[in-house]
DNA sequence: CAGTATTAACCGTCCATTCGGTCGGTTGGC
DNA sequence: GCCAACCGACCGAATGGACGGTTAATACTG
């Protein structure tokens, strides 16, 4: 199945995919059958057009990867430091972090999970697990903070609560797909982790 | 860097590599690079010898795939069942099956790892997929008897809450790597999941 | 205990296909 | 007539895999 190329009224030149559409496609497919297992001619297929074409958007497929993985962190980046800017206590900051992350998530859900599921082979993929890890580090940070303000268990490293909430968060990826009219997923993901699984009582 | 032919001792034939050995290498490789990304060029020069080496004990990259991931599966099909022939509430056999799921993480992790990533390009990949789902089904069902029976907070859907709560389990591949001599994770991680991660009062 | 099967691991070479990418030329709307 | 989008033919390298022959251990036999 081919995807129509939807180009933006008011251009110049002849119509078809600019790079925004060719990046969209690629990354929806990039995130079905892996970035590796994704050809140059199975977009070009999947896009309807002939392999060269693509190289007239963008100048290689690394490229591709690298401007989604960005487009991911830049979005993460842009709520840690909204958290970092926040006053109050660290674990007000760090579910303010929590929701953010999880909105991001959820606007960004193909460019994100094209970042976490990047391995390191290439220089564009270590560069972007760099940066992840820049910001697993300020999580952890917030995390550790709120643990001496006696707001987060403290018989339970820091570093492995961190590591656990975000595993929870970044699960999304996995199995959320956003339908209109559910329930706000930031709220329900806050609540199951800062107020735990059991009932209220 | 090769990798020394660890063989088993009184064994027949002329000594090297089996199956087993084989495998292991296969699945730390295909982590590191992931599936695609890992050539049997790859593989052969990092167990130190040919390509064509590598087919005599398998008889294809798919095959190593199925292996690996069929592995996985068995584990954690292993501790569903023993969770269903379990009496008691359904949040205890929860509990139980999580860390039973934890146990079985870190004892076949770079198995579990693989299995985790598959996207479903091929059959083996795709049969994967399917016996992954029945898994979550079971836990998603488990989750929801225990809301029915009480234990688990209703004002959130429970398949949702099943997510999340293997979401936060699953994490545990991307960054869990055992160490001797450290606080039982299998613990951690159902104290953080049923207690919350407030300090308990 | 010598010699011979048997077994399993391994090598070298080859092959059809696919890979990411290049290049010069063409098409079509503003 | 400008300009962005696109085509088709092509390239060198890498891919998964096939195949026939070789080597080094153990097991069986007289």
């Amino acid at each position: 199945m081919t995807t129509a190329p939807h180009t933006k009224a008011g251009r110049r030149g002849r119509p078809g995919y600019d790079l925004e559409s060719v990046l969209l496609v690629a990354v929806k497919l990039f995130n079905e059958r892996g970035y590796d297992g994704t050809s140059m001619e199975d977009l070009a297929r999947k896009l309807g057009i002939t392999k060269s074409a693509i190289y007239h958007h963008v100048p290689s497929k690394q490229e591709l990867l690298r401007l989604a993985v960005d487009r991911a962190l830049d979005g993460l980046f842009g709520v840690a430091e909204e958290a970092g800017n926040l006053a109050g206590p660290a674990i007000e900051r760090l579910e303010f972090l929590v929701r953010g992350s999880v909105a991001v998530l959820v606007d960004r859900l193909p460019f994100v999970t094209l970042l976490l599921r990047v391995r390191g082979n290439t220089k564009v993929e270590r560069d972007a697990l760099t940066r992840r890890r820049e910001f697993d580090r300020i999580v952890a940070d917030l995390v550790a903070l709120a643990e001496r303000e006696g707001d987060i268990r403290p018989d339970v490293d820091p570093a492995i609560t961190a590591r656990l909430l975000f595993g929870m968060v970044n699960s999304l990826i996995e199995w959320y797909r956003p339908k209109r009219g559910d329930t706000d997923i930031a709220d329900t993901v806050a609540r199951i982790a800062f107020e735990g699984m059991r009932p209220r009582r």
